[in-house]
DNA sequence: GCCGTTACGCACCGCCGGGTGTGTAATGGA
DNA sequence: TCCATTACACACCCGGCGGTGCGTAACGGC
């Protein structure tokens, strides 16, 4: 693909705009070795609000990139698992961007630093 | 790497974040042609405010992703391109964002469209 | 002297994602 | 009977990004 594809389609604007909302790639991740209940996505996470994964689950839902299986019992029990579709953006995409953190994250992470230190 | 990393790792985290800003990718992707004018760049992408640009090129600036040349003219002439960090990003994982849209945004589209009907 | 071009800066608004606290239905166990 | 657990919903604030409009400094050309 070229550029001009990344301007014009809007699938590509799609999916990048998933990124927007900074907790849902961490929840995927989270999701990425097998199918968790809400509350170990919370404990496995860290620091993540109550509502803030609801949203983030909602979401991630209504792009159909999480399953979502509640089971009747007592007390309640709800998995959540990634879809097919889910689970193909993560291993490819999601991963080729976490590789690259990996390699060149810290120098991204320099000149952050560096543009703050001359903005005070 | 595993998914613990993308949990822990605050690199991984500072490059997803990059996302945040929606126009961010967009501006990288006219650039990956080759260097562009600022009044080029507007051009080339179409539909984007003065200001929301000059927002997006000071934080792609001061992540390091790309570079400004000004040159002594009249009228000015400012030329800005990928830098070495921003096309290792544009080419490894953003392509692979790309190509993963041509491959699965239909059904990405799809699913969001289904959510949309049912909540109204 | 006046206007157009270029590349900005600045002030303001609206929306929405994230953050915080509280409430609730159903059930099992002490 | 009372309480803990689970998986939510609801109401609220705050900050920041995107969006809109206007101003400006430098210079060339008419």
């Amino acid at each position: 693909m070229d550029q001009d594809e990344f301007l014009a389609d809007c699938r590509v604007r799609a999916v990048t705009d998933l990124f927007v909302h900074t907790w849902d790639p961490v929840v995927m991740a989270a999701l990425a070795s097998g199918p968790l209940r809400r509350r170990d996505l919370r404990l496995t996470i860290g620091g993540i609000r109550d509502k803030v994964l609801t949203d983030a689950l909602h979401r991630l839902l209504a792009n159909g990139l999480i399953d979502r299986r509640a089971h009747a019992e007592a007390p309640p029990r709800v998995e959540y698992a990634l879809s097919d579709l889910g689970r193909s953006l993560f291993d490819g995409p999601i991963q080729a961007l976490g590789q690259w953190a990996l390699e060149h994250g810290d120098r991204l992470l320099d000149a952050q630093e560096r543009s703050a230190m001359t903005r005070s």
